[in-house]
Formats: C-alpha cells, sequence, structure tokens
RNA sequence: GCUUCAGUAGCUCAGUUGGUUAGAGCACCUGACUGUUAAUCAGGGGGUCCUAGGUUCAAGCCCUAGCUGGAGCGCCA
C-alpha cells in the first residue's frame, strides 16, 4: 500500500483531494474555534499544517494532544488560505496512535546541541537532526552512485581483523575470553584457545585489504565502519566512525589528488542539489556562510602544494604560531588552518611528507626522504582525506618495515601483491562524519552520527 | 591524557560587592481571542542553586576535592 509521504502531499499532491497524513506533533496552537497541528514525519524538514475545526471535530477528543504525540489524520487537502504554506489539511478524522505528555522532552524552544546529545534516541524528532540525518543519508547514497557510475566495484573488507599492525592506531580487542578466566600459558595469556585461535581486533582501516582487491579488480572501494581505541577527546574525534577508501591500481598521487578532489566536488554539489531544504534551514539556523562555502568549493580549485613548500610559507610569515614551524616535524593543527583559512583561503593538497612521519605502505620518493602522501585539508575540519601512492616494489617495502619495525611475517599476504605481478597503485581515506560536517555546517562530529562512540561513553 | 571554561525550575538563561522569602522566557494547568506560523495576552503550580567538605554572623556567589559537560591541544579520518 502506498502512503503518501508529508514531502509528497506540500509539493506534489493535488489540492482538493481526501488525504492521510501520518506524523509527530511539532506544535500545537490555536483559539476556540480551530487548532493548527504541524505534522512531521521525517521526509521533509517542512511541516503539514492540520486545521481542526471544533465544528467538526470536538475539541475534548483532541484536547490531549501535544508536541511529541504521533497521529493518523484523513481530511480535505486544500490551497491555504493563510501565508507559509502551498496547502494545508481540514482534518475530518484524527486517530491518534500515541500521546506524549509535558515530560517529552523535545520541546517547541531552545534546546542546547549539548542537550540533544544526552537526549540521542529522540533528538531525531528536531528539525537540525531531522536535516542532519536526511544529508547524511544523501551522502552516503551518492558515494555509492559516484563509484559504481564510476566502474569501481565495492568491496567488503572484515571488521575483525587478525593484523594487529596496520598502523593507524590503538586498537580494540575481540575476544569471547572473559575477562578474569582467560587461559594463561607462562603467564601470558593464549589466544590460541580463543575464538579466531589468535589474536584479533576491530579494523583501524580497510586499506591494505583494499589493495589486494585493487590487484585484481581494479578500482574498488570500501565504506564501511572503523574503530580506534585512541583517547581523543575532540570535535572531530569518534572510536566508532565510517570511513570511505577508494584503491586504484595504476593510479600514481597525481591521479590520487584528482580523483580526491572530483570526489569531493561531485559529493558537495550532490548534497546541494538533493538537500537544498535542509542545507537552507542549516544555513539560516546555525552558519549563514555555509551555501557560501559549499558553493566556493564547487567553483575552486584545491590548492595543491609539497609538504617541503608548506613549510617555507609557514617559515616566511609573520604570523606568530605557538609551536615552532620544523621540516622533519608534522604539521600542527594551528599551521594547517593558516594554509588553509588564511594563506589560500580555499581546500589544500599537501603532498610528499617526510618518509619518517608517515606510514609504511607509502611509496618512498626518489630523494630517499620524502614519501608520496597526500592530506586533503577543509576549512574548519582540518584532515579530512589522508592518502598516498602505495609502495609497489618488494624490496623497498621490506625495508620500510624492517625500519618501522612492522612485522614482515605478519603480513605475508600483503606483501605477496608486491611478489606476483604488483603494480602501481593509490588510494585514500576519507572520514565520513568529517565530510557530513562539513557539508552540513555542525561543529561537533558527535551530532552528525546517530550514536557517538567516544571515550567514557557508549550510551544508547 | 594535558590545558581551560561551565554546572541555578522539565528546557534556555539572569542572579550586582557574600546580606531578608532565588527570578524571567518557554513547556504544563486555567482563562481570553473565529486563521495561527516556535501565535499572542492574563493568571497558576513548579527549585537537592551538580556532590562532599571548608571559610564566614551570613554562601547560588569565596576556598578545596570530586562528578558531569563544552572548547582547545596531542593522536588521526
Amino acid at each position: 500500500m502506498s502512503r503518501p509521504s508529508i514531502l509528497h502531499l506540500l509539493n506534489q499532491a493535488e489540492p482538493n483531494t481526501i488525504v492521510t497524513a501520518r506524523g509527530w506533533v511539532r506544535t500545537r496552537r490555536g483559539n476556540k474555534a480551530v487548532s493548527f497541528i504541524a505534522l512531521n514525519d521525517g521526509s521533509t524538514i517542512h511541516n503539514l499544517q492540520v486545521v481542526v475545526d471544533y465544528a467538526k471535530i470536538n475539541e475534548e477528543d483532541i484536547k490531549a494532544i501535544g508536541t511529541g504525540a504521533c497521529l493518523k489524520v484523513t481530511g480535505l487537502l486544500v490551497e491555504s488560505p493563510a501565508a507559509g504554506q502551498r496547502v494545508e489539511l481540514q482534518a475530518t478524522e484524527i486517530e491518534i496512535y500515541g500521546l506524549a505528555d509535558e515530560t517529552f522532552p523535545m520541546q517547541k524552544k531552545g534546546h542546547t546541541l549539548e542537550f540533544l546529545r544526552e537526549q540521542a534516541h529522540l533528538r531525531f524528532r528536531t528539525n537540525t537532526f531531522g536535516a542532519v540525518f536526511r544529508v547524511r543519508h544523501a551522502l552516503a547514497f551518492a558515494i555509492h552512485k559516484y563509484y559504481n557510475d564510476n566502474g569501481y566495484i565495492y568491496l567488503h573488507t572484515p571488521i575483525i581483523t587478525g593484523s594487529d599492525a596496520e598502523g593507524a592506531g590503538a586498537m580494540f580487542r575481540v575476544t569471547t575470553f572473559e575477562p578474569n578466566a582467560a587461559p594463561v600459558t607462562d603467564g601470558v595469556v593464549d589466544f590460541s584457545q580463543d575464538f579466531f585461535g589468535r589474536s584479533t581486533h576491530l579494523t583501524v582501516s580497510g586499506q591494505l585489504e583494499g589493495e589486494l582487491g585493487a590487484m585484481a579488480l581494479g578500482k574498488v572501494y570500501t565504506f564501511g565502519p572503523t574503530f580506534r581505541a585512541e583517547q581523543s577527546n575532540t570535535s572531530r574525534h569518534l572510536a566508532e566512525f565510517w570511513m570511505i577508501e577508494p584503491e586504484v591500481a595504476f593510479n600514481d598521487l597525481e591521479d590520487n589528488m584528482n580523483l580526491a578532489e572530483d570526489f569531493l566536488k561531485y559529493l558537495v554539489n550532490y548534497a546541494l542539489e538533493h538537500c537544498k531544504d535542509d542545507l537552507e534551514f542549516l544555513n539560516k539556523q546555525y552558519d549563514t556562510t555555509l551555501i557560501e562555502r559549499l558553493q566556493f568549493v564547487l567553483a575552486n580549485d584545491f590548492q595543491r602544494l609539497t609538504y617541503t613548500e608548506a613549510i617555507e610559507i609557514l617559515k616566511a610569515t609573520k604570523h606568530k604560531f605557538e609551536f615552532a614551524v620544523d621540516w622533519s616535524t608534522d604539521l600542527q593543527s594551528e599551521h594547517e588552518r593558516y594554509l588553509v583559512e588564511q594563506h589560500f583561503g580555499r581546500p589544500v593538497i599537501l603532498t610528499d611528507y617526510p618518509k619518517d612521519i608517515k606510514a609504511f605502505y607509502m611509496r618512498l620518493n626518489d630523494d630517499g626522504k620524502t614519501v608520496r602522501a597526500m592530506d586533503v585539508l577543509f576549512p574548519g575540519i582540518g584532515e579530512i582525506i589522508g592518502g598516498s601512492q602505495r609502495e609497489e616494489r618488494y624490496d623497498q617495502l621490506v625495508a620500510r618495515m624492517d625500519a618501522m619495525g612492522v612485522p614482515t611475517d605478519e603480513l605475508w599476504w600483503y606483501l605477496d601483491t608486491r611478489k606476483f605481478g604488483t603494480a602501481p597503485h593509490a588510494g585514500f581515506g576519507l572520514g565520513f562524519e568529517r565530510l557530513v560536517l562539513f557539508v552540513t555546517g555542525m561543529t561537533n562530529i558527535r551530532d552528525v552520527i546517530p550514536f557517538p562512540r567516544f571515550p567514557q561513553n557508549a550510551s544508547f
């Protein structure tokens, strides 16, 4: 049975027809003769105005309806005589699915995002979170559409991983042992008796497995949950987040940058085209420069430069930094922000970092000092993408692993791709929530994922 | 983990130099209004001033510790 959404009723349905709408009450107001109910079903940021004439419906029957109640309303859809909406629904029958009393936490006015975070189970019912999660959905869909339309294969890499040396941060252990009853051999927990017969963890990246796929399927991407057990307590980090990782055979760093820029612009454009109402709401409510900023990103090339060139710019500026600028150390947030927000005033792609501050799998440049790494830096977000051309040469890769203490025996399967038909290839990781942050203009990453996981918190 | 700011009604906040019975708006209840747009207007009920300890004749306000939350930093996506 087809059930018209409020989005459909507001924008497309023919006036002067009998329709039924279902949704949750945002407000009810009125006088002795008539009540106006703003009804929302999540299909759009806009509400359907239901008009209740007490000549047709007994006032006593709807007296208990307040913000938060869920209703089924049948009536005549008419052109609205008042400003504010194209059509409205003149109710002839109201069925109450569920009332909400005055303890319902989502009120008509003034909630802080911090309060709503503590009410994550109900915050979907606010305009803000409705908008944010519709945009999040649209972006997730657009990611699959982009790669599908460009001939990529969606590869499902494992969430539980046997390797604990992926080089991307602290990991959560996966075990079926009870904390105080793990079998111990020679004073050490014996994971050979555990579920998988070995030590296992939640993945911190699908990249290494993605490379295996790319070395046969050509163009692949992953899009899935990722876990980091870092004590990161910031508005840009989560312990559980979603990451998109394309990996492409025969791509070099230049191709990788082109892909990253084209991909990000496609996603921003998709949101502007498909989430207009929600973005306009966020633009009005939180950040009046949001839409302008999104359009600016579409209209301008990302600034590309090497790490070494960036260091020179930072050393030459009169701008005072808290931390010293020094070749061979990673840039501080304040340095990245200066480059993106002040010096260039646009997204920046930094490349060719010193090898010692980057991961083992990045391809060594001919200078022997830098690697083919790239970071895409966005205003207000910082690093939104991290990627590289991968080291495809077996001997160089093993040498880097040895130098950095990465166990070659454990990653034998990874090294096999370099032994058998190796090829140049490149890829990157895009933090999905950081993308959603940028597109929605939200400022805390905990507000763009339905149920955020972060240190000391796994509520809901 | 480090630095810093905050915690007062269900929610958003005010509360002066430490001084009588802690205030407002929204929400809720009652009433007014025949078309409202987070409606408006009048009235009413509603408080563990985060917790514990301390200073003082007197603490929402000052001090100490803890708890919770925000922002910034590091790690990164």
